[in-house]
RNA sequence: GCGGACGUGGCGGAAUGGUAGACGCCGGGGACUUAAAAUCCCCUGAGCCUUGCUCGUGUGGGUUCGAGUCCCACCGUCCGCACCA
């Protein structure tokens, strides 16, 4: 007997127990399966699970399980990147230690966890604040640097002279420290660095083989890596006296010269700096924002310092030296040339302080030598105004100019990166410690292995500014380990993306005495999907593969990419709801728990009184439209909620979450119970009867949602599976009709694993999560009958069903036989028939 | 400014160049009920001279027997940012 309705809140608990007891989700590194990885990027515990992290883990727990019941053996992990600015920040605010706020928020975010019943296997679970996983990151970061891969150097910080402190740039607020409020100052600090450059080619060329990575990430790993080739030279002054070194990826236009233009940091500007003109201009540039939008659309200003330099293939031209805004110190040289009239930035440049604009690449139209446009041109054509270069393309033009400049021994080709050396140092507490102490006599050594983890002190305070590492008592104070003097140790810590740049190896492989063991390593990874925000899209990503690769070269791993296939999946977002304040004219925003809502309209409960229904935007605590998962799992229980996550919204796109939509997923849940209830016994009577129909929907809807699980469509899965149910409901009592409910309560069993343990279990079948993915017969797929459209002229005119595989001539005396087709065809003559076989008649009058 | 993505009913969205709007939500009508909830059934792009016809996938062109889909130009929305020389 079944009860009538499925009730959620004792079945989802109840198997979650099962599984657990049954340890069904544990991975089995000795398995003789074929391994799958399914991986969702490991949260910060930051205290309460958001819907954005029900969504990520929905999609990746509909693969795992599905994975499972495929046959594979799958690792399906969850942990928590558990070092960072929050806790420390809590610390502060709330007078409570990091480490316990840290645990606390993991302990009460695990069992928000479970109640949605993901198939984790948390024998696994792991957090990088623990020493068990740090000090294995410690000795990572050992062998790195043994392996030449780590270095110090000085290398400028944020300062905030009133909490002493180094502020994060996302700290700094106008550039003030968001604390304090006071100027933040440039400090430099001696340094760690991981030499990510030394990669920079094979993480480029590394992307071409991400073909499952989303193009848009691919492209801005690329950009952010940014390589460029070109010619690096120097301009001089006629009297040498001067020389500026610059770097252009264009040096075919160089005959299109018309300044050349420094870096307010440069040398050269700071040493004309005791000019107070100059001074001044240099700190107007320093003012103004720094992001490309803001310089972007900025206005460009120069200075002329009134130096003249040498154009290098002609002494008798001559070239202004401006100090101009929008050149970077810290890309190519801090030099450029300007060409007008084939970079925009130069055009604008250019026209505002009347330098000449020399057209030099010509798109096969009629070469005026006067450019009079305000609009560079950046495309292909064949040099002109250019002397030897002249009818070359702009290829060969490049070739020629790098060739001569390094004949005559003034420049050479060159590649230029974007990407920069990875700062690894934070003099924060709250962080892994790095493992080196300093010695007055033997200088920076680094901790002997056998004496790690440099383990954390948790006995520090946070009510004095400053790193508490710094000012602990006995902390810092050690032996050197090569001569036994007094000595101290290291007191910054790693950034937190060291971290999440190895943690699917620990995931794969988790000995105690040592980070991994390459060869279960080698059984799992690379991760089969990968699936997280589009926020991680360039840092932690570029990171991770780099790490890999690292980690690879010195010999410790045979893998090269860590994630065979990336998604990024969308945001969850909600209406707002808000009343403009009389007095200020500023919204006030209402929750959703604070608003009813009917038809076109919502009210606010406490008044009745209309509220305004606003855009649907990204949940955020300011516009107060968020939902609480834990709220809405007690309500509707955790199968609603995850099909809500999988229905409707493609992944990749945004979800816009509604009280309206999850009541409907909640109803279809008990839809599904009730159906679940019929499966006939099996014996006499009319559940000896086949159905044919019932059949071909069933396979058809098993080898479709099959394959758009895969391709991670789940909205199309979902709409699948609403169509088989009401094919089941819809059909009479049948063998067929049994057995298509049997396999449907599989079907959904990777989307609402509790509904369908409980509708598993009354046919002794064991648990519906060992249950293997139904097979399906391919000859099923095929329709008997197909539906042929009959168009004239491109218009469907009439439909008519027929056998499949109709020959054309039928077809065609088919379409001719319509009375409709006759009508539209108003006795015109029939010039031409296209017949698509199983498909349509198209008659060309 | 540059780069990227996206524009389809009231809403979320389906649709190998071949019947646009699958599936879900909302809405309307009906059945069941003393009543409500729940459930079930039907309708639901717009318009019209309603056996049917016309229009319709941001706009304007183009290719094609046939375009939501391909090409060109534009408009709009969203996201990212690094002046990359």
């Amino acid at each position: 007997m079944t009860s009538e309705r499925f009730d959620p809140a004792s079945a989802d608990a109840h198997w979650q127990a099962a599984w657990e007891s049954a340890q069904t989700f544990r991975a089995d590194d000795a398995s003789p399966k074929p391994r799958s990885y399914v991986l969702e990027m490991f949260p910060y515990p930051s205290g309460r699970i958001h819907i954005g992290h029900v969504r990520n883990y929905t999609m990746g727990d509909v693969l795992a399980r599905y994975k499972r019941m495929q046959g594979f053996e799958v690792l399906h992990p969850m942990g928590w990147d558990s070092f960072g600015m929050p806790a420390e920040n809590a610390a502060m605010e709330k007078g409570v230690h990091p480490g316990g706020w840290t645990r606390a928020n993991i302990a009460a975010m695990t069992e928000q966890l479970k109640r949605l019943g993901f198939s984790f296997d948390w024998s696994r679970e792991l957090s990088t604040c623990e020493p068990e996983y740090y000090g294995h990151e410690q000795a990572l970061f050992l062998d790195m640097y043994a392996a030449g891969l780590v270095y110090r150097k000085e290398s400028a910080v944020n300062w905030d002279p009133v909490d002493m402190t180094v502020l994060a740039n996302e700290q700094v607020i106008d550039g003030r420290g968001w604390r304090s409020g006071a100027l933040v100052e440039k400090r430099k600090l001696s340094q760690w660095f991981l030499k990510i450059t030394e990669f920079a080619d094979e993480l480029l060329e590394g992307l071409g083989e991400l073909k499952n990575w989303p193009e848009k990430v691919k492209l801005m790993q690329e950009n952010w890596i940014g390589k460029s080739q070109g010619l690096q030279f120097k301009f001089h002054s006629a009297d040498r006296a001067t020389e500026v070194e610059v770097f252009t990826t264009r040096p075919d236009t160089i005959f299109g010269a018309s300044f050349v233009a420094i870096a307010a940091e440069h040398p050269i500007a700071r040493g004309l700096a005791n000019d107070p003109a100059v001074a001044a201009f240099i700190e107007q540039c320093r003012k103004g924002g720094t992001t490309a939008a803001e310089i972007e659309t900025q206005e460009k200003l120069g200075f002329d310092t009134g130096l003249r330099l040498k154009h290098p293939f002609d002494d008798g031209i001559e070239l202004p030296l401006y100090i101009a805004n929008f050149v970077l110190m810290d890309y190519g040289t801090g030099a450029v040339f300007g060409c007008p009239a084939h970079d925009q930035r130069d055009i604008d440049f250019a026209r505002k302080y009347g330098l000449p604009v020399i057209r030099v690449v010509a798109d096969g139209d009629a070469v005026d030598p006067v450019f009079e446009g305000n609009e560079a041109y950046s495309g292909p054509g064949a040099l002109v105004n250019s002397r030897f270069l002249d009818g070359m393309d702009v290829a060969a033009a490049k070739a020629e100019v790098i060739a001569r400049a390094e004949q005559g021994d003034w420049g050479h080709g060159t590649t230029v990166w974007r990407l920069r050396d990875w700062g690894v140092s934070r003099q924060r507490y709250w962080g892994t410690p790095i493992p080196f102490i300093h010695c007055d006599a033997c200088g920076v050594v680094p901790v002997p292995k056998d004496q790690l983890p440099v383990v954390l002190p948790e006995d520090v305070s946070f009510d004095i500014p400053g790193n508490p590492l710094d000012r602990h008592p006995t902390w810092k104070h050690v032996d050197c380990p090569e001569c036994g003097k007094a000595a101290r140790r290291e007191t910054d810590t790693l950034d937190t993306f060291t971290n999440s740049s190895w943690y699917f190896l620990r995931f794969a492989s988790q000995p105690a005495d040592r980070p991994f063991d390459p060869e279960v390593i080698k059984q799992w990874l690379p991760v089969e999907q990968y699936i997280g925000g589009i926020e991680h899209a360039i840092l932690h990503l570029l990171y991770a593969r780099f790490w890999t690769r690292a980690l690879a070269r010195i010999g410790m791993i045979d893998v090269r990419e860590p994630f065979a296939s990336l998604f990024t999946q969308g945001m969850v977002t909600h209406e707002t709801y808000s009343r403009t304040d009389p007095v200020n004219g500023q919204p006030v925003y209402f929750s959703p728990a604070e608003v009813e809502r009917g038809g076109e309209n919502a009210a606010l409960k406490a008044d009745g009184n209309q509220v305004e229904i606003g855009r649907v935007i990204k949940m955020s605590k300011s516009k107060k439209n968020v939902v609480d998962p834990d709220d809405i799992i007690a309500q509707y229980g955790a199968d609603a909620v995850r099909w809500f996550m999988l229905s409707d919204s493609p992944p990749e796109r945004d979800l816009p979450w509604s009280e309206a939509g999850i009541e409907g997923c909640a109803r279809f849940v008990q839809r599904l119970w009730r159906l679940f209830g019929q499966i006939g016994n099996g014996g006499a009577g009319a559940d000896a009867q086949h159905d044919a129909a019932l059949d071909r929907k069933l396979h058809q809807t098993i080898a479709a949602v099959a394959s758009d699980i895969e391709a991670l469509s789940f909205n199309k899965a979902v709409a699948r599976i609403y169509e088989l149910t009401a094919a089941a409901e819809k059909a009479a009592p049948s063998a067929s009709r049994s057995d298509a409910i049997r396999k449907l309560i599989l079907l959904v069993s990777p989307m609402m694993p509790h509904l369908a343990e409980q509708a598993w279990s009354q046919l002794n079948l064991g648990l519906a999560a060992d249950a293997p993915w139904p097979p399906f017969d391919p000859a099923l797929l095929i329709e008997d009958e197909v539906t042929i459209a009959i168009q004239v002229l491109g218009k469907l005119r009439d439909t008519v069903t027929v056998a499949k595989g109709l020959p054309r001539e039928e077809l065609e005396a088919l379409a001719l036989a319509s009375e409709k087709v006759q009508r539209a065809l108003d006795g015109k003559a029939v010039k031409k028939v296209i017949v698509v076989p199983d498909r349509l008649v198209n008659l060309v009058a």
